[in-house]
RNA sequence: GCGUCGGUGGCGGAGUGGUCAAUCGCAUCUGACUGUAAAUCAGACGCCCUAGCGGCUACGCAGGUUCGAAUCCUGCCCGGCGCA
């Protein structure tokens, strides 16, 4: 089998709709929830986890490989599903979210990399942050493409269009993005404007030059990413013009995080009407549970998210009457599993009195054990979701999902 | 017994006359996490409350000096070390 296919089998209510994308390594039953796995490894969880959990597709980073192990180490290790030893369905994001969290997203959150922390006597390879941090952020963009510095070392690099596309050939994903420029929703009109008018003439490059690529055109599917922030006109014009290109695919552009507000990811969903009919959607970075379902029923066909392996490591666990903090002091007895209902690895076998201690001891079966879980109950979500999709019973589905799930949380 | 150094909040450990309820680390508690700068980060952490540049009690114990003491003096108790 050669190339990739998109057919849509089932549609409605509204928009939502089920069907499965084929690509050379395999095919997604859609809607599919996308596991993260921005280094070549879902952070704790290997493909055999992976798989038991019923993760069918992972995304890898471009700008993260890139600066190790290098795209061309890679492509000689036969490209990136020999390499992390993933045969099934394989995306890499462009590094275009990388233009947002390590630009005007740099410091906004502190993280561990401030400057007393950088101990080079210690041996770790931390950023130089004087040159990091002349502008402020380790990602600065003019029209052309983006300068990066190195959050690792502090080394200078450059990210055009091209080069992402590039890139990604030589990494081998079945399907690839765009390089975009993702903006915050919180910025101004004027700056999602213009950087939504930058990303279209990326798109226009991106796609220029993959097509231009006969093998890697053969093998590989671009998707054109739309932008706009939470500006609902910049949102639609946005999917028009990327959805006109001659994209295989398209991906929802943004940052959904809820410290935005809550309608940055609504007014991403509408650029779905402004598409045409049958091409594959994906959203990026969208996973906790009731953003799946809007997103599902909306007509997104894949989603991609952290929140499975992040939360997992931070210790916060999903369970179908909201999300626990595992590590919690009322765990340290609690002889139940994560959730009653889970029938994954780590349900089926572990106590949350038993999980809570591996927190607090720090051992690294916890996280694994948390992500293990937080990625089956999110995947399986989808699952459902797809199910009910085929079933004609999405809505019903949803609302007795949401009920329980927010009255757990407000319980809690 | 003599000498000497030391006894600070759950622990380690700063502070050595005023702005100290007391730096910091650990532990603890709570929360956050949406295309991964993330095995991360934030807040709380003596007691009380109407939650405030609020009240109270605190730096081994008891006194004292001083306008003012965790900080200086005396005695006692306890611990380390040295000499007997």
């Amino acid at each position: 089998m050669a190339g990739n296919s998109f057919r849509i089998e089932k549609r409605g209510p509204g928009r939502a709709r089920a069907g499965v994308l084929s690509t050379p390594h395999g095919d997604i039953q859609t809607p599919a929830f996308t596991a993260v796995g921005t280094k070549a490894t879902v952070k704790g969880l290997t493909p055999t986890q992976l798989k038991d959990a019923g993760v069918q597709v992972l995304i890898a980073n471009t700008y993260h490989l890139y600066l190790h192990p290098g795209e061309a180490t890679v492509e000689k290790l036969g490209g990136l599903h020999d390499f992390m030893s993933w045969q099934g369905p394989l995306m890499t994001d462009s590094g275009g979210f990388q233009i947002f969290s390590l630009g005007s997203g740099f410091g906004k959150k502190v993280s561990k990399f401030t400057p007393e922390q950088a101990s080079p006597e210690e041996g770790v390879a931390v950023y130089n942050d004087e040159l990091a941090t002349s502008h402020g952020k380790l990602a600065v963009i003019d029209d052309e493409g983006v300068s990066f510095t190195s959050h690792l070392d502090g080394t200078l690099h450059r990210f055009t269009p091209e080069r992402s596309v590039e890139i990604q050939h030589k990494l081998g994903a079945d399907i690839f993005f765009a390089f975009d420029e993702c903006t915050a929703p919180t910025e101004t009109y004027e700056y999602q404007k213009e950087a939504m008018e930058r990303t279209h003439a990326w798109a226009k490059r991106s796609l220029s030059a993959h097509r231009q690529n006969t093998a890697a055109n053969q093998k590989q599917w671009i998707y054109g990413i739309g932008q706009g922030g939470q500006f609902d006109d910049l949102r639609r014009e946005s999917a028009r013009t990327i959805g006109a290109m001659g994209f295989d695919g398209f991906g929802l552009g943004g940052s959904f995080s809820r410290k935005y507000g809550d309608n940055s990811l609504q007014s991403a969903l509408d650029m779905l009407s402004e598409l045409p009919a049958d091409m594959p959607v994906h959203g990026l970075g969208v996973g906790e549970p009731e953003d799946l379902l809007l997103a599902a029923a909306w007509g997104v066909d894949t989603f991609d998210c952290v929140t499975p392996t992040r939360n997992g490591r931070s210790g916060s666990a999903y369970t179908r009457d909201g999300r626990i903090n595992i590590d919690g002091a009322s765990y340290v007895l609690d002889s139940a599993p994560i959730d009653a209902e889970c029938s994954c690895y780590a349900c089926s076998n572990f106590t949350r009195a038993y999980i809570c201690h591996l927190f607090r001891a720090k051992e690294m079966l916890g996280p694994i054990l948390a992500s293990l879980h937080n990625m089956h109950f999110l995947v399986e979500l989808v699952d459902e979701i797809r199910k009910a999709i085929h079933e004609s019973r999405l809505e019903a589905f949803s609302v007795a999902f949401l009920e329980r799930f927010n009255k757990g949380r407000q319980l809690k």
